[in-house]
DNA sequence: CTGTGTGAAGGCTTTCACAGCC
DNA sequence: GGCTGTGAAAGCCTTCACACAG
């Protein structure tokens, strides 16, 4: 099979290439996965991880399984997170300052590298060991040091406004907190976060 | 993995229905809506809508639309939402205590009522604002006190065991932020939360 | 014999067009 | 005229069985 085009590949095995990406990094001192334990571990069925990885390129060795040295850099490089990526906060309230606390995704190559707020001195901010600017400094920031992804955290009724301005300065890529439905131009992507909704949805099924 | 469903609504209908109640309660002082002005709202075409909403029962008034108020109240009965819900959170570290802090779902009817952890007596959550008990205590607090969900936010080696004793004390309902797939007996739902994951698929698409 | 790669089948969702009601 | 409800079609994704390589 000829090397597959970004587009070609599923959204939800992209998705998953990350769930393996998880699984086999909880791997330590394993030189050879099969297909089924690699699968439990990430919690799908062998024959999708299987198929998933087949998008990639010929990965397995039959009668053998998978290289984790090799699969955990092929998988780290076509997601993307093979080198560290800067990240911006916009929004640094209640929950941006959580995150900035939480800093969970720092192992995977993210690392919020400055924080933006209209209101840069509030006083309760200043432990957070995070540089903080305010909204206006936010395209030169942007621009210079070529950031491209961002975490959106402001409230609802600000949210377009914010997003408007990210994508003016270039930011291609949002992960957003806030309680609104964006409106970007193609070649911006938005993942919705609502924590709200996964506790919801949980509701509905115990019911 | 255990497949849980409560009636013949489709999994992903659920999830919007939970999108369709956020887009109502952003509206005030309307009346009565169209599957169009919805929609947009909520970010989904008008067809998927009206399909989703036709599994409630007849809803809407052709030639009108939908009536705000009713359709909020179906869709929060339905959700599970409507009346407020107890939720104690398991692992008061990093995440647990941002967490705490940001309480966005309060607003929502889900209201954290206890937390759990095996280092009860770290001194720097005693500005929680939540009441902490040790982890022996959960059992008799869940049993009394008929709390059906969890939020999960231990380190990834302990999670299993934590969410075994969740299902022994008769938790029903697990959001789970721990990097760990955790095994659950049928009857018993879980939803993974991963903020790397969801930085890493945003990654991927701006490549 | 072990275990991957893959076409084909099946199931689930989304989309569309239009009938039917206000 | 406006707008919902819905079967039919299309698209997407998962599952399976088996060919094939080591």
């Amino acid at each position: 099979m000829p090397l597959m085009q970004r587009s070609d590949v599923p959204r939800r095995t992209v998705y998953r290439f990350s769930l393996y990406l998880r699984a086999l990094q909880r791997m330590e001192g394993v030189e050879t996965v099969s297909s089924r334990t690699l699968a439990q571990v990430a919690g799908v069925k062998p024959p999708q991880l299987r198929k998933d990885l087949a998008y990639l390129k010929p990965m397995g060795c039959r009668g053998r399984g998978y290289d984790v040295a090799h699969l955990t850099g092929v998988l780290a490089d076509v997601l993307g997170s093979a080198r560290p990526q800067g990240v911006i906060l916009v929004g640094v309230g209640n929950l941006g300052a959580a995150l900035v606390r939480y800093q969970g995704f720092r192992k995977e190559g993210f690392e919020m590298v400055a924080g933006f707020d209209i209101d840069v001195k509030r006083e309760r901010r200043a432990d957070l060991g995070l540089v903080l600017y305010p909204m206006s400094e936010l395209r030169s920031f942007v621009q210079e040091r070529g950031v491209r992804m961002a975490i959106l955290t402001v409230p609802g009724a600000v949210a377009q406004a914010a997003a408007d301005e990210l994508v003016a300065a270039g930011v291609l890529a949002i992960l957003n907190f806030a309680p609104a439905t964006l409106q970007v131009p193609p070649g911006v992507v938005v993942n919705d976060v609502d924590l709200a909704i996964e506790l919801e949805n949980l509701s509905y099924f115990i019911q």
